[in-house]
DNA sequence: GTCTATATTGGGATAGAC
DNA sequence: GTCTATCCCAATATAGAC
């Protein structure tokens, strides 16, 4: 499969056109839905899944908590179906590099979207082994289908990066995406922003360094 | 303050010497306590401090729960102690590192037992700064004091290896200590781990050799 | 579809017998 | 000090009125 095929992620076009337009009703719910959606991502990205509670997302968007469950019918879907919007808007950076890119470069750019993101607080943390909220996520076809296609688009970015040398080929290409997956919910980040001494800008370059350049001295 | 000094972190001896040697019963009672410490550092390794429940730990153990409570006050105490002996445990292996290495084989030997740790079972996640545990943790005087040993420790190295030209004199240092920190809760190691295709020995080289070579050719 | 009020479960902590 | 049985609160999920 070429790198342009697995580049173009944008979604297809509806097979069917809707009828007529949505009513009022129909738009009010849609917009109350995208608040919860929001408001989820922010507190999955501040407290993580387990420690959200479906009082707070209520809270939060100013509604009672068993509207909640007329849009998502439970905790463990309304956080996949938030962790699925977050991979779309990773794909729309992911496609939004120009081809002409390094590879490399197009690696480090992804890295820093996802880092500003995890900064002002709308990246959600990526499932560790341990949180109870990823079996929930593989069992969620479409995030599970937007995973594979960020991580096939990766893997050709990272392959292209081995062959050009800007990545290091003695390195597993597994170990390099994991690596960078990582990164973005690595805790650095946070104990960097405590200490108050850097601006948002400096910890993202300071991670995107120690990511691809190391500790060491070159 | 001088490096050796830093690194001299074994406890003193109690100031009173005990009149008798301990009892059965409290020998047993010793070994209990031990034994709850045991399982509660692998459950917090295996699935965190939110998702342990001390209805596990008292299974795990064999006894029943109330007894928990004639050891510990509370679940967050429980926890404190249990990260108060493993920063213990890294405090030994610290001041095991011979005053001749470079320091920076000292940040690596460090890093490498941490990393052993992890993927055996026995390291907990370290705090990040969404736990619940985070708060009690601070509070906990033992596990702070420890803590800031540690810290000193690795400072220490840290700047020596700057000084030597071994460690980027670019970054700042406490981007170096966190970076450190933040490899041995690392997901990295799990989601290599599940592949299959790694010993624990490769993964833990994997790791430190992207840690502080970076994922860019050299 | 949205709300108030409630069922239900899981889990931290404790009372009281032995 | 250890157990059985229990309390109690928090949080997911739902019943039923409007």
């Amino acid at each position: 499969m070429s790198a342009s095929a697995l580049l173009s992620v944008t979604q297809p076009a509806p097979a069917i056109a809707p009828a007529r337009r949505p009513s009022f009703r129909e738009q009010q719910f849609a917009a109350r839905e995208q608040a919860i959606l929001t408001a989820v991502n922010r507190l999955l990205a501040t407290k993580g899944y387990d420690l959200m509670t479906m009082d707070e997302v209520a809270g939060e968007v100013g509604i009672a908590k068993p509207s909640l469950y007329k849009h998502f019918v439970s905790k463990e879907q309304l956080a996949a179906v938030a962790m699925e919007k977050l991979l779309d808007r990773m794909l729309d950076v992911i496609s939004a590099q120009p081809l002409t890119q390094a590879p490399i470069d197009s690696l480090k750019q992804v890295l820093r979207w996802a880092l500003k993101a995890h900064l002002d607080g709308s990246m959600p943390l990526l499932p560790s082994t341990r949180s109870s909220l990823r079996a929930a996520l593989v069992n969620h076809a479409p995030y599970f289908e937007r995973l594979v296609k960020m991580t096939e688009a990766m893997g050709t970015w990272i392959e292209a990066a081995k062959a050009d040398g800007s990545v290091s080929g003695t390195l597993p290409s597994e170990v390099v995406m994991y690596t960078l997956f990582a990164r973005a919910c690595d805790p650095t980040l946070e104990f960097l922003r405590e200490t108050g001494q850097y601006t948002d800008e400096q910890i993202v370059e300071l991670m995107v360094t120690t990511c691809f350049g190391g500790l060491a001295s070159r």
